[in-house]
DNA sequence: AAAGATACATTGACAGGCGAGGTATCTTAT
DNA sequence: ATAAGATACCTCGCCTGTCAATGTATCTTT
């Protein structure tokens, strides 16, 4: 991992916003998806997403079904709502915002 | 404000750090001068000020001397040390690399 | 005399990250 | 066959940083 926690933590909803955006997807998948994109600098702990998902569908930002699987494990899927869709740009906005700030202060 | 507490997480050790790298300071001075780089729209909370402040010095970054005012306020002054220096150097690589992991991922 | 700025400090609540633990299924190697 | 490892989900409770609220004291401006 190589990226501590207080400088990830805020991001963690955004993260998964967005790959929600892209397409819909599940727990397991989405840290995979995540590992893959930071050639494996940056996982999500299991906790930390599965605590994201109740909070993002508690706010409607995302809502779960459980997928088909003929086999293997039971998988559940989250799609992105339009409220989870606002939220994203909103947050990518704030980052953009906040990357200048802190570039200003450190 | 107009920056998420949790987008600034983490990155409070270092603006003081990056403040007290240039020259010894104290903290409403710090905080003042957070608030002027950034147009006013960001500033430390005090309660988060004086916290990282006893962090800092507790891990040895810092050192703190009264300030000799003959009249207003005392100051507390801090200076900023080898450790915290180190400190300062890594904790600017970290976020080079964090910026990027997160530009990667929303 | 009151209000506001300067300057410090503490307490306790809150929220997000995460270590540790748990369940169940399928595949691969021995 | 059996063990190991991957896939896939979930919860509990601790830790840590932020911050609202509160308190103190001095100086300046109205």
């Amino acid at each position: 991992m190589s990226i501590a926690s207080d400088l990830i933590r805020g991001h963690t909803e955004s993260i998964i916003l967005s790959h929600l955006h892209e397409h819909d997807s599940y727990g397991y998948q989405i840290n995979k998806s995540i590992q893959e994109k930071t050639n494996g600098q940056y996982e999500l702990k299991e906790a930390t997403l599965y605590s994201a998902f109740r909070r993002l569908e508690e706010s409607q930002c995302i809502k779960s079904y459980w997928g088909d699987e003929e086999k293997g494990a039971r998988r559940r899927y989250y799609s992105i709502t339009q409220i989870g869709r606002a939220l994203l740009e909103q947050n990518k906005l704030d980052w953009q915002h906040a990357k200048e700030l802190i570039d200003k202060l450190i």
